[in-house]
DNA sequence: CGCGGCTTTGATGTTCATCAAGTAAAGTGG
DNA sequence: CCACTTTACTTGATGAACATCAAAGCCGCG
């Protein structure tokens, strides 16, 4: 499998205009042209097919990533070498950042769950600018506080709930926050939404299947209805 | 109980002469004299009490803090009104950097285990002095990366254990990492290990009393002994 | 077609939480 | 200092929640 750092599908260099970017919004409003430009031509934009790996735990860093579109997963081996999904991303969420400062390898590795792009920036000198410009610097240490909470309150919030509540938990994070929509695609299999939660793919399968019994939600595959939003979130809540 | 903010028994300012403090060292490396003054002159040294609340959760922050001397933990509510404790810390674990930036309130409580001793900056001081100083920020940008992965690390971990492997690993990180030494005073109650581990008080206390049986540690109420280290070890990690 | 991976259901046993009851320890007021 | 109250700790019994094991259906792909 391909990630950032050996040759994929397609990149190229270009300059940075995405409006909704946290990265250029920061640089251009508060890096010197030069350092701004310099930056910019560093850019690398790759395409990353559903299934591939962005980013690989254990792997020396190289570059800085900022997913620019697509869905992905960020996850860790346990001890036991499972696989533990620790966040499910969307683009300027910045979660990337959380495995870029604070050793020499990637401490996650991130996949996509979707057909995704990413823009990467040179590790020296990302670190560089960093170093030199304190504006951009406290915005990244703003994106990282803040994406590290999201991480730490949600293992909080799962360790609360029995395995019914962490599902309907998670059915409403995607219909809420990631496809603000009822009726949804799940991005992940079985043994990922697992993965994500900590419990077995078979009572993940049996909880969906009682939830469909139940008249809670419709589902065909990974096609997701939600028909009894009260209920879901009441199991959510209390479960 | 006291915060920080509020009056507390014993606190004067002072300047910094601590060598083994990060905030210090950045600070005397990296920040022009006269900002370097500001900062110190503007540091309030506190005592706490063992049990003492130093930060209180959805408060307003009001000022930056530095554990200095002593043992806290940091915990959070959950959605069912429980605590969870996220991590127990020393001296120098920059452990509060993950309740500074990332919102405009405390996200945690720190409480302390020991007596401990605190430093504290003023909130808006601290910000400008990041916003100004590029190497200061990017040495609050290191701890707070390392930080937050090792709270992150220990819930993935933690997740992946049945509760003897969980109570056999806390009690291993008490051994190896705070006290040094394969005997030592529980600073917890069992409540509270129970929080920090997501499980309840009884089975907290029937594994202990296990382990006591089978020989592999010895207890005296918060005393502990561990006697068979390889058989904790075992039990931690294929637990 | 047949293979392998993902999904589903059922049966079974283990692990864990809950409830109940009792003991030890620690703080409180006279 | 002792009686009293409260809080922490401990043990056992029970049932619910969850993991594990086994087997079969489904579906895409060569």
């Amino acid at each position: 499998m391909d990630t950032i750092t050996s040759s994929v599908p397609s990149h190229h260099t270009s300059k940075c205009n995405c409006e909704d970017c946290f990265i250029n919004l920061i640089a251009s409003q508060h890096l010197a042209p030069t350092i701004c430009n310099k930056l910019y031509d560093s850019k690398k934009e790759a395409k990353f097919q559903q299934g591939e790996v962005l980013i690989e735990e254990g792997k020396n860093i190289d570059r800085f990533l900022y997913i620019k579109d697509g869905l992905i997963k960020v996850s860790q081996m346990t001890d036991k070498n499972e696989n533990r999904i620790i966040s499910i991303a969307r683009p300027h969420d910045n979660i990337t950042l959380l495995t870029f400062f604070s050793s020499e390898k990637y401490l996650y590795t991130i996949t996509a769950l979707e057909d995704s792009v990413a823009c990467s920036f040179p590790y020296q000198l990302m670190l560089d600018v960093i170093k030199s410009e304190n504006e951009f610097a406290f915005g990244i240490l703003n994106m990282i506080s803040f994406a590290s909470s999201k991480v730490i309150n949600n293992f909080v919030k799962l360790s609360s709930k029995n395995l019914r509540g962490r599902i309907a938990s998670i059915l409403l994070d995607f219909a809420d926050n990631i496809y603000k929509n009822d009726s949804f695609d799940l991005p992940l299999s079985r043994k990922e939404i697992a993965e994500l939660i900590g419990m077995t793919v078979e009572n993940v399968i049996r909880i969906l299947s009682e939830f469909k019994k139940d008249g809670i939600i419709n589902i065909g595959g990974k096609s997701i209805d939600i028909v009894d939003r009260q209920k879901l979130q009441l199991i959510a809540n209390f479960g």
